[in-house]
DNA sequence: AAATCGTTTGCGTATTTAGCCAAATACGCT
DNA sequence: AGCGTATTTGGCTAAATACGCAAACGATTT
């Protein structure tokens, strides 16, 4: 196993570890609805506002939020609208099935 | 946010989280291949026997591996072809750009 | 320039995860 | 039964993550 693969697996395996919470992935299906603010993020979080910016930190810093500062408030918005696509598999997953519901999930 | 939506999105932030770590990906990737046994999956890891190991049942537990046992040892299967479908999307996330190089990843 | 609103950061604590080594288990063979 | 190979588990330590509170910061309003 050479370096460059070495490295592409971590920054693979970031992206997925930065999925790896409820809360994260409350934030994403709220962002899947278009750009929201942090403090109409912090609706969708249940968790302390500080807490909701720290994974709203994580999001953005594997890039898939990005930010824009608007007066007072930050707006996030999903990068890569894709990631909603893993959610037919994941949930086969779930299911224990190992076939998603619908097939245009998949490929 | 009621109680079924919560255990919804923990279910799939496990499956996330399986998925996020570099030595998980790279047995995912060797179980693209088909089956192998855990010496085999030992071979494309570089780690402890016994650190293999235990990546192979944070897979399974989530649903992603299933094993099945043949004399002395323990092969191991991808569940879920669907996951490595995953990769068009991250990687479009770690390029920065939101778009899968290859449209078919998409949907 | 003080007060306020929205957001982020510092810090302490609690929990989880990763890793290795050594021991245990499971299987097949003689 | 005893041996060798393949895999898992126990126990420990180190490191990473999650969380809330309180303080800091930046922009806006008064």
């Amino acid at each position: 196993m050479d370096d460059d693969h070495k490295e592409l697996l971590e920054a693979r395996a970031n992206v997925f570890k930065a999925l790896g919470h409820p809360s994260r992935l409350a934030i994403v299906d709220a962002l899947a609805g278009g750009e929201r603010c942090v403090c109409e993020l912090n609706e969708s979080v249940d968790a302390d506002l500080s807490t909701v910016s720290r994974h709203l930190a994580v999001l953005k810093n594997v890039g898939i939020l990005s930010s824009e500062k608007c007066g007072n408030q930050v707006f996030y918005k999903l990068e890569c609208p894709c990631v909603a696509s893993f959610y037919g598999c994941v949930e086969s997953v779930i299911r224990g099935t190992g076939q998603p519901l619908e097939l245009e999930n998949l490929q």
